[in-house]
This record gives structure tokens, sequence and C-alpha cells, in this order.
DNA sequence: ATTTGATCATGT
DNA sequence: ACATGATCAAAT
């Protein structure tokens, strides 16, 4: 049990001193152990981020670092430091839709701050092997905040007008939504074009690989 | 049921 | 080859 860091110092501090490490190692210090893939426990990687960090928030729907207001994401690359996968934000409201502002939004409050730790995947390597790189901060620049803000009016524009069957992850430059559930089946309350209830499927809020790789090269820059 | 952590695997 | 659509497990 890894107390929680008492500044965003204290996080950078821990993240310099695990990166170089494998994931095998980090599991091995915490006394548990890692899968053989990932087929099943996708998120194993991040949730021990999470412990080896201290983060605390858990399955809750808060940033990790919720005194700090961190989010911590893991962004799995390859060795030309390249994203594997687009990163998810956050679920899409589908009710209730039609008053909420920007900066109002989950997408706007997690991603007010992001601590990314890339994590380089090489091919046909198990969860164990993969090899924790460097974090970093990032808060969106003016242009980000820009580009998620007229993003996610975008989709949330064709949610309010009950365009759900017609949204699909082509929509948005940088963020874009996707299906988001236990399977295809999955159903959830949401608004139809005629402004009536209907169920459907969940959708989340996703970060486009070729963003965050932007992302990534800028600090590796700084660095 | 929902949100978290994401990656899998199929279609184009 | 790549992104989109589909899926998996744990926590609450």
């Amino acid at each position: 049990m890894v107390t929680a860091p008492s500044s965003i110092d204290e996080l950078m501090q821990r993240c310099y001193r695990i990166a170089g490490f494998t994931a095998g190692e980090l599991a091995q210090q915490l006394g548990v152990s890692l899968p053989e893939h990932l087929q099943r426990e996708k998120g194993i990687i991040g949730q021990l981020l999470e412990q080896v960090l201290g983060a605390e928030s858990g399955s809750k729907a808060e940033p990790d670092f919720p005194h700090l207001g961190v989010e911590l994401k893991t962004l799995p690359i390859n060795a030309n430091a390249t994203p594997l996968e687009s990163t998810y934000v956050c679920v899409a409201p589908l009710t209730n839709v039609e008053l909420l502002r920007f900066e109002d939004s989950w997408v706007c409050r997690k991603l007010a701050q992001v601590l990314w730790i890339p994590v380089l995947v090489e091919p046909n390597s198990t969860p164990a092997e993969r090899v924790i790189g460097q974090g970093f901060l990032w808060r969106p620049s003016p242009v980000e905040f820009a580009q998620l803000k007229q993003d996610w009016e975008e989709l949330m524009e064709r949610i309010v007008l009950g365009g759900l069957d017609d949204i699909r992850g082509t929509h948005g430059e940088i963020l874009q939504l996707r299906p988001k559930a236990a399977n295809s089946r999955a159903r959830t309350a949401a608004v139809g074009a005629d402004g009536a209830p209907i169920q459907h499927l969940p959708r989340g809020f996703y970060l486009k690989a070729s963003f965050t790789k932007q992302l990534l090269a800028r600090a590796q820059q700084l660095a």
C-alpha cells in the first residue's frame, strides 16, 4: 500500500524513480503477479501504476489524484514512440445533455491535468516485460483546449440531435466517440431524435493515437 | 448498472 | 497496416 503523494513534485519524483523498470519488476516489489497476456485483465498495467504511484480513487468517477487534480494515464508505445492504442477518457452522457457546457464536462475536468506514463511494448512480449518510460505532466495548451472543445461540442451536438446511430469513431480531430460497454448488446438510457427516452449502446470519449503521439513527441523534445 | 483500468480483433 | 467497433475484469 503506497500512500497518496502530497504534492505534484512528490508524484513526479516517484515517476522518475520507476522509469526504466519493467512492469514485472514493479509488480514483484508490490508482491503481486501479472498475467501472461492481457486478453482478460486488459487494465492490469494501469492498475499496477496506480498502486505504485499511490493513486486511490479506484473505479470512482474522479481524477486518480483528486487532491492534486491529476489524472493518470498509461500510454502503450512501440520502440518508435508511437502509441499502440487510443486513450479512453470517460463515458459520454447520453441524457440531460442539452445545457451541458464543455467547461463543465467530464472530458474537460479529466483532461485538465494528465500524468502520462509511456509504456514500451515490444512485439510478442509479455505484460511483465513492458518497460515503464519517463512520465510527463500535460495540461492542454490553448490550441489543444480549443481542439478538444470543438470536437466535444460537435459530438455532443450529434448526441443531442439524436444521431447516436450515425456517430462513428471517424468524427472529431483528436477526440472521438466509440462504444464503451461489456458487449454490443449492452444498453443504457439515452434520448432519441424526437426527444423521447430510448435505450442505446453506451459510448465513451477517446483521444486518438495520432494526438497522443504529438503529446509524447513534444514532451521528449523538452526532455 | 455503471465507471474504472484499457486492449482485442475485425473490417476496410 | 490501421482505426473502428467490440470486449474483458475489478470496483462501487
